[in-house]
DNA sequence: TTTGGGATGGGTATCGTTATCCATCGCGGA
DNA sequence: TCCGCGATGGATAACGATACCCATCCCAAA
């Protein structure tokens, strides 16, 4: 390969030629294949180092390993995804993976679908798709020929792996704190569906029903105000406006994650209202962020680290020890309950 | 190439046989190269359609072009790299390239060199390398062999395009506001020189600078006051805390960064202390999300959308047309004044 | 009718790496 | 001395696509 400055990439035949031995047995140092004696290795690795030679990782997907995860994101606004995409990192780091991101679009499974096919093309090792939308055969398909782990989606695969967090303790957790602080007209910011089937496998659906059966079992079923708009700042924003328009309005909001929360907030915020003081909000996730945020935020603490870490080490028994059986790692959440709930004004 | 299925991928001999023409005339159609007939790429595409055939990138990269835009951020945290990252893609997106993201970590120019490493090992097609720490002759190394577009990197550079704000002009807007309010003890947070040398190359090196300059040319200069750490949430909130510990206290603080004035804000709070009745707060940036965050931070305005989309075109000029000189596209960033910012107490 | 040349389609070497063979060497046991 | 076998290193055929070059074909001009 030569490049625009006329120089040659540094190749496997260079470091060949340079330590007098074959690309094969270059080769098998790299890949460390049996067959190499230590004094070959030692050659091998000194020329390496003297060239400065890094395999091709294009080449390599020819016939080999990329060494590369490929990761789906909705989007890379949420500090938690950050978080997850941290653990992520740390345990494919020292394995010599590498992890590469594609935006996969919020709520539009055409574009997830694109995502994760610009991925397949480019011959990843395993993919890890975060929140998808996408119809379950449509990952199963993909994930029959490339090692595929899903994180927060509900339905049971056969063909790849599940990381979640226990949604229905998690917002049930929520709402029961809200109740248990005083109050009765709670509502809930939910996300919108995409398609024309709602699924349970969704998230945002678990969310939303749970809130809907906590709320009855308190008998606060006629309560139960939901607005469907999508788990981003905007869309809380949004939602919240629409809320605090009703009459009477709702003196607490369960939003359905913490940057949902932070819209909540600022539509609060701008309908000149107080939190907790006149409404009190609750989030989801508490990403690392949400400790540190002004405002400091009541919210369901799932550990997106841990989420990330185990996706990881998930991907790398698929792809290197040949795991092919399905594997499913649920995290219980806890709440964290912070300065933005607090009981409803007299 | 098999699957672990047993199911073959679909390859362009696939879609040859299938049409009944050669695979060189199937690539011909699918580069839209001279010498194809519109019959021949209406019988190839009904083909290629027909068994859904889509280019192997990792093939293509063997010896023509993948498609793809290597990102370096220096990780995903920051929602005004979310905003570069729209206009990136909205520009890319129309000439059928892919942006793939990898995350180079902060102030570490190791790990920003393996980032970059693995782009260049993976054949993208070009790279956007945002606030970059790396020394600038190892930018121009890579940039000689792949199309590089550096954000917000003040030095020049023969090989590389630049996009960057005038971040004097958008730290004099900010260090101004606050002293018309009548602010005397303004405290800078910045960013900690990673490596020995300092460079004004650094953005973060400006807007210190600059803040220093218009303070001096205020008869200001006993009361600057830097305490760098970093242009993050973290980095604001310790940055702040030791700020607000010193006697006298400032009035305002000017973050490097929304960011870090998100973590400012945290301190303020945290030290019982009211914004702006007590402390007045200013950032840079204006992510989208900064007028929405229900405490509405005065703030620098650069077009994260706007130098995206830039840095995209640059790519695209390099890449399809094979410009080979360089370019720079600075953008004269405004101040955006909200409610963080009021007249020091009395 | 011949010729020249543009238009079109295809053969094939090549990119850098891996994995499957195959060849050689040295050594212990028969 | 000869045989067999484990250990080691290498030759080589892929992987999927591209791009250079060449072979036709057809038509217009001479």
């Amino acid at each position: 390969m030569v490049t625009r400055d006329g120089r040659r990439r540094v190749t496997i035949s260079d470091v060949a030629s340079h330590a007098q031995v074959s690309t094969t047995a270059v080769s098998k140092v790299l890949r460390n294949a049996y067959g190499v004696s230590e004094a070959m290795r030692a050659k091998v690795q000194a020329a390496i180092d003297e060239l400065g030679y890094r395999p091709h990782a294009a080449a390599r997907a020819m016939r080999g390993r990329t060494f590369t995860i490929g990761v789906v994101l909705p989007h890379i606004r949420n500090p938690f995804f950050a978080d997850i995409l941290d653990g992520l990192d740390e345990q494919i780091a020292g394995a010599g993976y590498q992890a590469i991101i594609v935006q996969g679009g919020t709520m539009d499974p055409d574009s997830e679908g694109r995502a994760i096919d610009a991925l397949v093309d480019r011959q990843v090792d395993g993919i890890f798709v975060v929140a998808p939308v996408l119809a379950r055969s449509r990952l199963e398909e993909t994930a029959r020929s490339t090692p595929t782990v899903v994180l927060g989606r509900h339905d049971r695969s056969a063909v790849y792996d599940s990381v979640l967090d226990d949604d229905e303790v998690g917002a049930e957790l929520a709402v029961e704190h809200l109740i248990a602080l005083g109050h009765r007209r709670i509502a809930h910011t939910s996300q919108k569906d995409s398609g024309p089937s709602r699924s349970v496998a969704w998230l945002h659906t678990i969310r939303a029903r749970t809130y809907e059966r906590v709320m009855a079992e308190h008998g606060l079923a006629e309560h139960v105000a939901v607005v469907a708009t999508s788990y981003t700042e905007e869309g809380g924003y949004q939602a919240t406006r629409e809320l605090l328009a009703r009459t009477p309005r709702p003196t607490a909001i369960f939003a359905g994650s913490d940057q949902a929360a932070y819209g909540a907030l600022a539509a609060i915020h701008e309908a000149g209202l107080a939190v907790p003081g006149d409404v009190s909000v609750a989030g989801y996730d508490n990403a690392r962020v949400t400790a540190l945020a002004h405002i400091s935020l009541t919210s369901v603490d799932q550990d997106g680290a841990i989420m990330g870490k185990t996706a990881g080490r998930l991907l790398l028994e698929r792809i290197i020890e040949g795991r092919t059986s399905a594997v499913r790692f649920s995290v219980t959440p806890t709440l964290v309950t912070r300065r933005s709930t607090a009981p409803p004004p007299a």
